[in-house]
DNA sequence: CCTGATGACATTGTATACAATATATTTTCT
DNA sequence: AGAAAATATATTGTATACAATGTCATCAGG
């Protein structure tokens, strides 16, 4: 795929997490590729890809529309997310962890307790997490050299607010508190896959997913009480 | 999309399964153009959506390539399988068996049980066990609702080898006795489910996911060997 | 006034033409 | 003769033109 081709997809699939359409709302070719200052083509093999990704649905002859996503959908998306992980580091940790990913482990760990143990969390501590945090479970799937569960994830990855780096993003009251709940899973994480315990790292890994969904909730929570003004990446029917 | 884009995706899918092309052997939109009798622009569709697959790989400027696969990367890809299946039969048995479900299920068991009952297995029996068993994984995945769920087995089923319909369709000495031994699981997998058995629903699923990985064994030996000719839908890396 | 048909319009689907990039071949210089 | 540069060829990437299909509005008929 071509270096424009790329870019023109990536920046459809941003304007859908953004909101920039509305849920069930058409998508004409033709505007699309005005409006990206491009032509129709890749515009065209942008919205075939999306729509595998399932953010698009298309039917024949009569075009794309954007699919509307409940946070039920959404939830699911992140429980599908904790099971894969789960058997990414189950399998971690019954081939047993590769010296350099437990070192970057390590070094995601350390950055972590960094961040926690201030005591004003800001934007910017919130957004390192959330780096920091793709990193670890980036480090875990490769380790299981699995690629098929790496091409499963990465479709999950693709659907909004699924994707690890996304736990910490939206800095809430609660923001410092769900990574300090993170952070004390990771160390177990870690620990389990050092000492080779498949199942627990399983489980945890599993329940670590829950955060993100916990996340999730205050932001949907949020939006149906009209205290915090929406963020932009969320136009999700919260029906 | 269109119905010929759709038709020229699944060709060029069907093509690469059936090993049409070397293992990193390079696709020239053109010639392939050509030879489907298309033009370029559906080719170029097919290949982008095929990339997302992992059928083929692309580089800028540079084409495709179609992915090599080995007997290890399917058996990765079945255990994704097994393990997402699993969770969806203990979303099943969690949330509770819905009756059109039960129903499909037991239509299911009656099929398997006829085709098993018989003295002779014809090709033609394991085409229709194969079928059935595809109705029998989907029903679950179906009734589990989780579309994220959905979407990554999807993904999975378009490798070769790894969709549940294929389980059965390489005949071999060991056919009948394998159709056996995944009958027997059907019918625990439905009574696990009808009890509300969560965790035994998912153990017993991911098991099930095995007899696949059996079965491309069997075959991955006798190509080996050279005992048997190779079947037209194996052109994997054997090494 | 509502229903159904007919035509105008818009949009999608496909092919082709052109530009940009990579690859192969030839040519030139050491 | 071997290596590097330059040209030629092939292939990809993008845009646009045309055909096919779908959508909508208008109008006739009940």
């Amino acid at each position: 795929m071509s270096s424009q081709q790329a870019r023109t997809t990536a920046r459809l699939r941003e304007m859908i997490w953004n909101g920039a359409f509305a849920p069930g709302e058409r998508i004409t070719e033709s505007a699309l590729a005005s409006a990206l200052g491009v032509s129709r083509t890749p515009v065209r093999v942008a919205l075939s890809l999306l729509e595998q990704e399932g953010l698009v649905s298309g039917t024949p002859n009569r075009g794309f529309r954007v699919e509307a996503y409940s946070v039920d959908d959404i939830s699911d998306a992140i429980d599908v997310r904790g099971t894969l992980e789960g058997m990414a580091a189950r399998l971690v940790a019954e081939k047993g962890l590769p010296r350099h990913t437990a070192m970057e482990l390590r070094r995601c760990l350390e950055i972590g307790d960094r961040i926690i143990q201030k005591k004003l969390v800001t934007g910017d501590d919130a957004s390192d997490y959330g780096e920091m945090n793709e990193r670890f479970h980036c480090a875990i799937v490769e380790a299981s050299g699995n690629k098929a569960l790496e091409n499963g994830l990465d479709l999950t990855h693709k659907l909004p607010f699924v994707a690890p780096q996304t736990v910490a993003i939206h800095v809430s009251i609660d923001t410092k508190q769900q990574m300090t709940v993170a952070q004390t899973q990771h160390w177990l994480i870690v620990e389990a896959l050092e000492n080779g315990e498949g199942a627990r790292a399983e489980a945890l890994m599993r329940e670590h997913a829950n955060v993100s969904k916990q996340a999730l909730n205050v932001i949907g929570a949020s939006i149906e009480s009209g205290e915090h003004p929406m963020p932009p990446s969320l136009r999700i029917v919260t029906a």
